[in-house]
DNA sequence: TGACGAACAAAAGTCAGACGTTTAGCGTCG
DNA sequence: CGACGCTAAACGTCTGACTTTTGTTCGTCA
């Protein structure tokens, strides 16, 4: 059972003991840890070793550290954005030789399909407003103002976000911000983004109006336009999980 | 724009410039970095500041370290293993104040009862010998063999892996691993697990006619009946996205 | 001639001590 | 009463040395 590198180095050994204090909850979100000059002494490293032994769990967002009097080293609880911020990194990478646009498309198709119904059962007022805010300046783009990916980026988010529940922007947030990056590349138009707000704006509707089933058919032919826009995809993946009727009416009855 | 820490520390300044070049494809998988004693005259900085940079990155998994001759810092790419178990840790955590374990299950639901559907027609023949193990071993519960979480765990991971789609398990893993830790702990008996057992032995029958169809929907009743072992559940929220009919007959005609 | 082994060298890992930088609190002085 | 500056604590950085690991080289011996 001892992976190939069982060879422990001593920052390994420190940063290990350190993070199940934290993930067993005996270090909690708050705490403050021992100066370094008593963890050199406690954990029987030099503070370089112990300071890299820091630097992994910090760089896990699972500590932070403070300079000055009141400063020290805490206990941190990772926030959504931090977890999104590394899946970013991580799939991004992912994406050069293990995962294709269609990939991504299909596990984006999983996420955001149910999550536009339950954005419309779950939506405030203050979450219809700011949805409200990309849709109209998306629908100035015949003026020439700016309609790029920011804002179709925006409207996504705060649909997930109006979900309520944080795992949906965790995961979905990173997969399109790296489908943009890597397969968006000046290939969409005036006319793409002009349908994108159009599209963008009758899904809104269905939010607005409190229609899941409605909101999730909506989105379904959002993706499954956009799979036109992005190459190499698996068509008939795409259909699978996302295939007229899957989100059909009378779906999200009252309750 | 500048972050409350825009006072930049010198080691954030070297990892930062190192992940760049990396993200950017300057640096590629496999490529051999300077070793320490020139990365500190390039960069400009001590050795150990420069190593508490190349422990950052290598906490990332973008960098792998070696001693000996042929060793040296190399450019890694993180596998789909090195983001899901990150993401484990980071969703056990969000999971104490951030998550319920309902979130959790919604999650999993748009994931998996796809997935199930997926697998059913990506799976080889390897894919159907592997699930079939792990089920066999379940139908022997009243044996006495050890029936638990790690072969229920396996069932579901492998059916992931049935899919072709490497983010499904990079999301997914995490979840239900994370759903076990926290919140079944010791509230399952013989009787859940063999009716999981069960269920699942359904699930891989429909995989193995190719039935989509009948895979999701047999995926959405074992996830339905998991709803009732675990506590502080939105029943109505997790209706919505796997409620009857959703993936219903007929859905994954043939192509 | 071939195989074994010891010495070597390169690179990361660890240690020790010192100095620099930031920050809150406190006291003094105008 | 307020502003300035001193001070102590803690993290941040630097220097230089020693330790451990590991592939290579080279010499000895069968």
């Amino acid at each position: 059972m001892s992976a190939p590198g069982s060879r422990r180095l001593e920052y390994e050994r420190v940063a290990d003991e350190l993070r199940t204090m934290i993930v067993t909850g005996e270090l909690r979100p708050g705490d403050r840890l021992p100066s370094e000059g008593e963890l050199t002494e406690r954990m029987a490293v030099s503070r370089g070793t112990l300071r890299e032994a820091l630097r992994v769990l910090s760089t896990q967002k699972l500590l932070t550290s403070a300079r000055g009097v009141g400063g020290g080293t805490f206990v941190a609880e990772p926030s959504t954005d931090d977890v999104a911020d590394y899946l970013q990194t991580s799939i991004s990478l992912l994406s050069r030789s293990r995962l294709s646009v269609g990939q991504l498309l299909q596990v984006r198709t999983m996420i955001e399909v149910p999550g536009a119904g339950l954005a419309a059962r779950h939506r405030s007022e203050a979450d219809l407003d700011r949805l409200a805010a990309t849709v109209v300046v998306a629908g100035d783009a015949a003026d020439g103002k700016e309609v790029d990916w920011s804002t179709n980026s925006r409207f996504h988010v705060l649909l997930l976000q109006a979900t309520e529940n944080p795992l949906l922007e965790v995961v979905a947030r990173p997969i399109f911000t790296v489908m943009r990056d890597r397969f968006l590349r000046d290939r969409a138009g005036a006319d793409f983004w002009r349908r994108v707000a159009d599209e963008h704006a009758e899904i809104l509707e269905h939010v607005r109006d409190g229609n899941p089933a409605a909101a999730s058919r909506a989105m379904r032919v959002h993706l499954t336009a956009l799979r036109d826009t992005y190459t190499r995809i698996d068509v008939s993946d795409l259909d699978a999980i996302a295939g007229d009727g899957i989100y059909g009416d009378g779906i999200y009855g009252d309750d």
